[in-house]
DNA sequence: TTTGGCATGTAATCCGTTACATGATTAG
DNA sequence: CTAATCATGTAACGGATTACATGCCAAA
């Protein structure tokens, strides 16, 4: 038995920070902010609209403001209700799967320089989401607007900078550890 | 087009450092080797056994020095080719979930306190972590057998010691940034 | 003798991505 | 005009967990 249904809410949780998105927009929103630790794909998402609707969680209108066709969506008091349960529970601790740590674990099955090779890439790649994270930080934190939500936010670009300084400090370190 | 099964190559990949395994033997291996950061149902190893001896890259024989009814199987010169192939390709980037950081940036829509009772569990959490991979680091660390695996189970436990400290540290550092 | 651990597998189900399918609008 | 982007949805597929189903062996 385990019921999560995360798109659900993840979907709940932008309509309570903004009203009258469509599916494509929510799409965008979770990209521009959450994407370094959330996603959602369109295959996810419109069903998870219709569902929601059935359910009296969210309604939607056609906009008609707009040229194009499109549905927007807000939330419902009971939507709002069931977020605000769905937040109180304790989350799920992740069983990750991590494809770089399982190749550096087999590493010495693998042919000489792969582990060096992975190791310098990620390196890379984490110090430069490290310095856009921390840019980041840095505009949302100028940002005058005192909204509630703006907290919250920061607390999440400071966990990606905390693992992605993190995850670079290992993969230095780890290079120097290895022979060769 | 995606292609991975890394769950094919986790068998591989144990069955290099260790032959006559059994599928009850792979998963206790696993659990207690990679556990932190990779992890294989029965539902999953089962079904891959049989895939990976059809295509001879492992050898199932029943183990006749049991008592218990038991199939073991060793890596073949094509399966250890094939891991290595695998272990050469840069690791796919994880497009990861976190089920915690999703709930603190909807922390605004959460009940009073939520987020703080949350992130006390987790600090908690991670500090034990922290705490007991620093043992097994030392532990692995005295053992003096010199295998050539030695310094790649220390980079992954290092890792896992790197992320529990970060994500500690978050923890501490946010509990003390939220009102109340 | 009965409980816990060893041992193997299949079936049901869920979750998620990718591909497919379609079409309108807008900016260059 | 035409490419990019807005916009919505479904279908196919794959990967993974959980539940189900079965049964033996060893230790208390």
């Amino acid at each position: 038995m385990k019921r999560t249904a995360t798109t659900d809410f993840a979907i709940l949780g932008v309509l309570a920070q903004e009203s009258r998105l469509s599916g494509y927009d929510l799409r965008q929103y979770l990209e521009q902010s959450v994407a370094f630790f959330w996603s959602e794909s369109f295959g996810q998402i419109y069903p998870s609209l219709a569902r929601l609707e059935r359910q009296g969680l969210i309604t939607g209108k056609v906009d008609r403001e707009s040229a194009r066709q499109r549905k927007v969506y807000s939330l419902t008091g009971r939507g709002r209700q069931q977020l605000a349960h769905w937040l109180d529970q304790t989350p799920l601790s992740e069983r990750p799967r991590n494809e770089l740590l399982l190749k550096v674990f087999f590493g010495a099955a693998a042919p000489a320089g792969s582990v060096r090779k992975h190791l310098k890439e990620v390196l890379a790649r984490h110090e430069a989401e490290l310095a856009q994270l921390q840019m980041i930080e840095r505009e949302v934190a100028a940002s005058d607007q005192n909204s509630s939500s703006l907290v919250y936010s920061l607390a999440t670009i400071r966990a990606g900078i905390h693992l992605a300084r993190a995850r670079s400090e290992w993969a230095r370190e780890t290079l120097n550890s290895l022979p060769e």
